[in-house]
RNA sequence: GCCGGGGUGGCGGAAUUGGUAGACGCGCCGGACUCAAAAUCCGGUUUGGGUGACCAAGUGAGGGUUCGAUUCCCUCCCCCGGCACCA
């Protein structure tokens, strides 16, 4: 710990903190508005869910945020920062039972207390268009939107599969449920089939997973994740018809080229026929409701044994005309395809090991492309190939082979698209959350709200019990009217997944006070984002959410962007010895404690120097001292190098030796840190070059007029490059250098092209690839003359025998590498 | 299982296009200041050898390409993330 000196050093960020946050309130420096025409620059970080406290994973993602921010308002652009609060979930009503409130005053209560601690941080926002999802002047918009897509046939009604907490009688979301069991109740949970609202996400797979391409802006790792997400497969839709003459039965198959090893069909235990077969077959029906069980949660079934039954039945080979088996088996989903599958266990390795397992024949029809040819023991081969033993298939490639098939089977099969992405369920059988403006008439069916009676306000005065929502019982809300007929009718219950509020509130900070519209003109001026922060976490389902809305915004004319975010910057988690900071580790670090202790600005240049963005940054009190350490350093350099500062104008031709040096560095620095900030985003290293720099003027004698100006420039530049990072600090040292108006809204240093310019250069020697010294050329020195200063220079000529150089390799202004034959080469 | 990212001093990390490995910070060691300590300042700090200038080895392991490899290729080990009976 440091403790407090105060006579070398009366550095005191919390009154120096407070003094440039009055500043900046006062001048109004955040706000941002749309007549400014200056280029506009929208920088989001993801807003937090109010729980009542900052934690690291915020400070992190809100300072790379603010730095975005305040290098971007130094550049000249019109920037624009809001913050909001995503208001709505779970954690309010269970807090609200606890303690005795309103999920409401709950939710109210910690947004206040959140903001005075983003306030304490120095994060310049706009706070005019804060954003309350709670709030119906927010979900009133997205209300609207619903019913809207409601009308495209873009939203629905469907029979789902949920958790049911039967002691609770409530919806359980699968983090809700621990081994198999309610977390609150400890009941075990049930699976139950409801009717619950979706959302056709599906309708935009295609141009959801073509518009990714267009997004260079993102990380890579993102874009996979959300591909896969996504999961296009193109294949081929197959009838097999029954011999029983029960009509079809319809597979899909990437693998349409192995149509001749097909030894047997299976069905997904939710099949339509085989819930027909059910009623018949106490096999079957034992078997099916044995899998219902483990549907709980799909992550966890892991290396679960492949099992079926055959149902009897059996169908025609197309081709072939032979009779093929069909079985119920475990690993077929319902959810994907047409949940049936042409089993080929040659090729696949599930159809083989469930093949081995019940005894089916297994028939190879793919050859390797060198020609070897399974013998028995081999007999699974999942790549493609050439197709053998396959009559018209015979001797063609796998693709050809896919075409031909298709030609072959004529109306019984088609090339079909088929994406492992479903429609979004939106519906949440919960009180605290948006709700979905919906009436039920027992005359005119599901009637949309009317948007001149939106919003539907959710009642706040409920009593809540934790069992099931309140607004079922509550007929103050239930009880409506039908919008269509007028005659009586019960309002929908269900409100929206809280992925529904955060999927567009980005785009209505534009818009925040528009009563009239979910938009106006001014989305167009901001949107899309330029940078937007967050967590790895949401890599799919929330920025695929997002994407998607903004389609549908655009698509109902609000928008003319195809796409929210042009760049992503995925931060990493902040670790405590090697582990994510948890209660249930005693491993927490608070933020509040740590402003309080050593500053604002100290807390944001530690979580910024310690390890890039991207990566996950382990927390160390040793390295928050450090960067404390460095903060008094600046100070103290500032205010006691008074004496050796003079103002005026730069001469260089006027710097001593040491002085060129480091008006040199000084203007390599900007370069650099303009880079690191501005292009590569890896703060680390800009702080890295600033404190170098800072390093080396300390050491820094000034030894005439034109060096005691190259200080003050010096110190002022400094103090204009870490403004982004550590804001408060260079806000005071800016006055103290006698710096007119605030820092905050001056220009970021241009470096000086004669600066960085170099008569001489030091040129690496090697010999053989390993490093023998370095000399001093002249930036254009010729090849011959370097040669003949290598062979002259005795520290490097001892290396080199210049009767048996082979070669000389230069790499200008890097290194000369010197090729000796005749001694042994290393390296 | 598949896909992706990574492995560099005692620690966090740097090396931007194949061109000086270890910037910057932490820690540690030594020194100055002090009655003493803290703070601060100065010096050192990859490993091994040498008083030293220097020499050798060295970026998970092994191999390859190259004048030259932390960087590119192959094989393997380990860690992290994502996806998953997806036909």
């Amino acid at each position: 710990m440091i403790t407090e000196d105060r006579l070398s050093d009366c550095y005191d960020p919390g009154k120096i903190e407070s003094w440039a946050q009055t500043r900046w309130r006062e001048a109004r420096i955040f706000e941002a508005h749309e007549s400014d025409p200056r280029p506009s620059y929208y920088v989001l970080s993801m807003f937090p869910y109010p729980s009542g406290r900052l934690h690291m994973g915020h400070v992190r993602n809100y300072t790379i945020g603010d730095v975005i921010a305040r290098y971007h308002r130094m550049r000249g652009e019109s920037v624009l920062q809001p913050m909001g609060f995503d208001a709505f979930g779970l954690p309010a009503e269970n807090a609200a039972i606890q303690n005795q409130t309103s999920p409401r005053d709950w939710t109210e209560t910690n947004i206040a207390a959140m903001k005075l601690q983003l306030d304490r941080l120095g994060f310049g926002y706009d706070w005019r268009r804060e954003i309350v999802t709670c709030r119906p002047d927010y979900y009133r918009f997205e209300q609207w939107l619903f019913t809207e897509l409601y009308r495209k046939g873009l939203a629905y009604r469907e029979r789902a599969w949920v958790n049911w907490d039967p002691v609770d009688q409530t919806v359980l979301a699968n983090e809700q449920v621990i081994d198999g069991r309610g977390w609150r109740s400890g009941a075990p949970v049930e699976r139950r089939e409801i009717e619950q609202w979706f959302v056709r996400i599906t309708a935009y797979a295609e141009e959801l997973l073509s518009g990714l391409d267009g997004l260079t802006g993102w990380p890579e790792e993102v874009k996979r994740m959300q591909r896969n997400w996504i999961g296009r497969s193109s294949g081929i839709e197959i009838d097999f018809e029954r011999l029983d003459g029960g009509g079809t039965i319809r597979v899909f198959t990437t693998r349409a080229d192995t149509l001749y090893g097909v030894t047997y069909l299976a069905l997904a235990p939710e099949h339509p026929i085989v819930r027909d077969l059910m009623e018949r077959d106490l096999e079957i029906q034992t078997f099916v409701e044995s899998m219902r069980q483990r549907e709980t949660r799909e992550a966890a079934l892991e290396t679960q044994e492949k099992k079926g039954v055959p149902t009897g039945l059996c169908v025609r080979h197309p081709l072939t005309g032979e009779a093929l088996p069909i079985w119920v088996a475990s690993f077929v989903v319902m959810t994907y395809g047409t949940g049936a599958i042409m089993a080929v266990p040659a090729h696949d390795l599930r159809d083989h090991e469930f093949a081995k397992r019940y005894g089916l024949p297994i028939r190879p029809v793919i050859r390797g492309a060198l020609g070897e040819s399974s013998d028995g023991s081999e007999t699974l081969r999942t790549e493609e190939g050439i197709v053998v033993d396959s009559g018209p298939l015979s001797g063609l490639s796998s693709p050809e082979a896919r075409e031909r098939v298709l030609e072959l089977l004529g109306d019984r099969a088609r090339a079909v698209v088929s994406y492992r992405l479903r429609d979004w369920g939106v519906s949440r059988q919960r009180y605290w959350g948006c709700p979905i403006p919906m009436v039920h008439c027992p005359d005119c069916g599901i009637v949309p709200v009317r948007a001149e009676d939106l919003p539907v306000v959710l009642p706040e005065t409920v009593r809540l019990n934790g069992v099931q929502s309140p607004l079922i019982t509550l007929d103050s809300f239930r009880k409506t009217t039908c919008p269509h007929c007028g005659r009586p009718a019960l309002r929908e219950t269900d409100t929206f997944d809280t992925f529904f509020e955060s999927s567009w509130y980005y785009a209505r900070f534009a818009s925040y006070d528009c009563a009239e519209a979910i938009l106006d003109e001014r989305a167009r001026h901001w949107l899309p984002v330029s940078q937007y922060i967050g967590g790895i976490e949401h890599a799919v389902l929330h920025l695929l959410y997002a994407r998607f809305f903004h389609k549908l915004l655009r698509d109902l004319g609000w928008l003319d962007s195809d796409e929210p975010f042009m760049r992503l910057l995925s931060q990493g988690m902040v670790l405590k010895d090697g582990a994510k900071m948890s209660k249930s580790k005693g491993n927490v670090v608070d933020p509040e404690a740590i402003i309080e202790h050593y500053g604002a600005d100290t807390a944001r240049l530690f979580m910024m120097f310690a390890a890039p963005p991207e990566q996950s940054l382990e927390w160390s009190e040793q390295g928050v001292e450090g960067a404390l350490r460095f903060i008094r350093r600046l100070w103290r350099q500032v205010h006691e190098r008074g004496a050796e500062c003079e103002t005026g104008v730069l001469d260089p031709a006027a710097l001593s030796q040491a002085g060129v040096a480091l008006w040199r560095q000084l203007h390599e620095t900007i370069s650099q840190v303009d880079t690191d900030v501005g292009i590569r985003q890896t703060f680390n290293t800009a702080i890295a070059k600033v404190m170098a720099f800072t390093n080396a003027l300390a050491r820094f004698k000034p030894q005439n007029h034109a060096d005691r100006v190259l200080v003050k420039e010096a110190l002022t530049t400094l103090v204009h490059l870490l403004h982004p990072i550590v804001p408060h600090v260079t806000e005071s040292l800016w006055e103290s250098l006698g710096g007119q108006g605030l820092l905050a809204l001056r220009p970021w240093p241009v470096a000086d092209p004669r600066a960085l310019e170099r008569e001489e250069i030091e040129l690496v020697i090697q010999v053989n690839g390993r490093r023998r010294g370095s000399l001093w050329v002249r930036a254009d020195e010729d090849e011959r003359s370097i040669r003949a200063r290598v062979l002259a220079d005795p520290a490097l000529s001892r290396f080199i025998d210049p009767s048996q150089v082979e070669r000389w390799v230069l790499v200008p202004g890097r290194v000369v590498n010197v090729v000796v034959g005749g001694e042994r080469r290393s390296g």
